[in-house]
DNA sequence: GCGACAG
DNA sequence: ATCTTGTCGC
């Protein structure tokens, strides 16, 4: 047997072929944070909120369930995340002009971390910003808001190391889909509210949280979808 | 072969 | 990601 892996590897290959990078031609008011958290007997729990940038508040949230089908395999991540979060994003009334994802960009071995993935599967701009490395070489940035250092794969600039607040360690960023290094630096520096994590996403981690916990007293799913 | 390794 | 309370520092 060949083995599977084998053949998602060459399948994130070609999908990444289709990635597109491109700067916006403006800072979106509408910003998007996707995450994902996980409940007991094997479910996800995937999170969307809409953040409007001039009223600095949520204006939109949703989510759905699924069965969690795929494990975690670092570099397959995609596979395991996508689905529910798809879901999720689907409830939408009113789409974000950006979604910033809990996970890499193209900062990944074969160029399609969930960012990408999932951009490329709802045709939108979307930004990677990760807690932790996943590949690439970096030097880290100053100890001051807003400093960031390059990460380079193959001498390649693919993401960046960015200090979004003092005292804490930096966030990784990279460009998923339809948007450029340089675009998703600036969006996702819009979006910082004081805290590491940039609001959208930080809010869509609250709600994925708070959700999941309400299930935990329910004894399960037993209500509602 | 060894170590690293998003959430 | 998840299992988990208090505690040290800005």
């Amino acid at each position: 047997m060949p083995g599977k892996l084998d053949d998602l590897k060459t399948l994130q290959k070609n999908l990444a072929r289709q990635i597109k990078l491109a700067p916006l031609s403006h800072l979106p008011r509408l910003i998007g944070g996707a995450d994902v958290s996980y409940i007991e007997p094997g479910y996800a729990i995937g999170a969307v909120v809409v953040y409007d940038l001039e009223k600095g508040k949520v204006i939109e949230e949703t989510y759905a369930v699924e069965k969690v089908t795929f494990p975690y395999i670092p570099g397959f991540l995609s596979f395991r995340e996508v689905p529910v979060l798809k879901k999720a994003f689907a409830k939408l009334k009113i789409k974000p002009e950006v979604l910033l994802v809990d996970g890499q960009g193209i900062l990944h071995p074969r160029g399609l971390g969930l960012a990408s993935h999932l951009g490329l599967e709802l045709n939108i701009p979307t930004i990677g910003v990760a807690k932790k490395p996943l590949i690439g070489e970096f030097e880290l940035p100053e100890d001051k808001p807003g400093a960031f250092c390059p990460i380079f794969i193959n001498g390649q600039v693919k993401g960046v190391v960015l200090r979004t607040r003092k005292g804490v360690k930096p966030v990784f960023v990279s460009p998923g889909h339809l948007i450029d290094l340089e675009s998703a630096l600036k969006v996702v520096k819009a979006s910082l509210s004081g805290y590491r994590i940039p609001e959208p996403l930080r809010k869509a981690h609250l709600l994925t949280q708070r959700l999941r916990g309400e299930c935990r007293n329910n004894s399960g799913w037993g209500d509602r979808q």
